[in-house]
DNA sequence: GTTTACTTTATCGAATTGTTAAGAGGTTAT
DNA sequence: ATAACCTCTTAACAATTCGATAAAGTAAAC
């Protein structure tokens, strides 16, 4: 039997084989893409390079448990932020709580029972498929209050000034600013910078978010659109 | 001396006295009709009822303040939308993005400086004075906002010059702007250029937007039609 | 049919923006 | 305290785009 064509992948962490293979077998056998970790940090750094679309870890691993990779795996911005589930004994574990504040999406208990392990995990999915196509959300958010940018699911720190010009030009998608307004705006009225300063924050700014945002407008100024 | 003719009114809101007196001296004397106002609330109705072109707010003031008073403006649409501009002590401050947002058109920062403010006002107002393009039915629009031209529904980046002369044609379809009317209103009174100049833009504007909107009047000008 | 006025194309120079690198000044980690 | 790192700015140069002109083609006017 062929596996349905199936573009998500999954990465597993746990230090137990046993489970890693039970799990793998189960997901493979539905066409998912599966990586797998024996221990945190391994699984960590399998996230940054294969941003898979959901993270199975264990609670219970020697040396870093899954509640702190999970908080890492948040905090990481230059992760695509993955679904995660976290794998546990019993229903009833208090770490329940502690993983969802550290930012779980699911829990599954163990003993696994692949028809519920692929239902939750088809559901987990399934969310993510609808926010994707969610017409509302947007693919560039920027949070005033920690100074990132979000773009496409990534979050970016920008340094003040960047920030403080994209936030600019980004609160009217469409408006062309002007160079002056844009300096006497982010700079103020009495700072003189040389002409380029400009460019070079702008060039910045391309460079973490991509090209396509920001177009120059010649002899004009700046302008910031979403697609 | 005989303030110059000018059919534009300004609306002034304000809690500060000195202020709404030091702004309305000096744009009565440009000749503008003036109105005043020393709270939002009161502003906004005068704004119904006089439909300013522009109206000049302080951002700061008890009770109500800019920010929403632009946004109540920016939202009624018995009235006719006016020009905004926010008057704000620091250039560096944050609400100035916040005004951006509120649909906010410029910012004049204090201290005021005269020539700086009726420059501004002046540049703001030739805007309107030329946005007599309705942007109903017509399947010519120009966003002077965002220097984009719509034919069609397709949208259209052009130059800076080209722009500029479109927007003067298309600001009275149907007048004949002469050659030189042109050549003085776009390129300045004391720029020298050939002959042949205005011809090649009028040609890169015909191929950009098609040749239906445009006309030669032989010996005189051009002059700008929607069919 | 000649003249005049505009159109069109091609080209060049100038103005504007992009890019890179380097340094001053400040902050954080060791 | 020192090193390592960031941010912001500037300088220098490259790349690009825009605008102006010349020159040749076309169309209308006389």
């Amino acid at each position: 039997m062929v596996p349905p064509a199936n573009d998500h992948s999954i990465l597993l962490i746990d230090d137990e084989q046993d489970i890693l293979d039970f799990l793998s077998y189960n997901l493979k056998k539905e066409g998912y893409k599966v990586y797998t970790a024996n221990n945190a940090q391994e699984g960590i750094q399998i996230a940054k390079d294969t941003s898979p679309s959901l993270v199975i870890l264990d609670v219970m691993m020697p040396e870093m448990d899954g509640i702190e990779a999970c908080q890492i795996i948040r905090r990481e911005l230059s992760i695509n932020q993955p679904l995660i589930a976290f794998l546990t004994s019993r229903a009833e574990d208090y770490s329940q709580i502690a993983g969802f504040e550290a930012g779980a999406d699911d829990y599954i208990t163990k003993p696994i029972r692949p028809r519920l392990l692929i239902s939750k995990v088809e559901s987990l999915l399934r969310r993510t498929a609808l926010k994707e196509t969610d017409p509302k959300s947007k693919d560039i958010t920027i949070d005033r209050e920690k100074y990132i940018v979000h773009v496409k699911g990534q979050g970016i720190i920008l340094p003040k000034k960047e920030f403080e010009l994209l936030e600019l030009l980004a609160s009217r998608p469409g408006k062309v600013f002007k160079r002056e307004q844009i300096l006497s705006i982010v700079w103020g009225n009495d700072t003189i910078v040389g002409e380029r300063t400009i460019d070079v924050h702008i060039r910045k700014l391309r460079e973490k978010i991509g090209n396509d945002y920001i177009r120059t407008i010649k002899g004009v100024g700046y302008t910031f659109s979403e697609a």
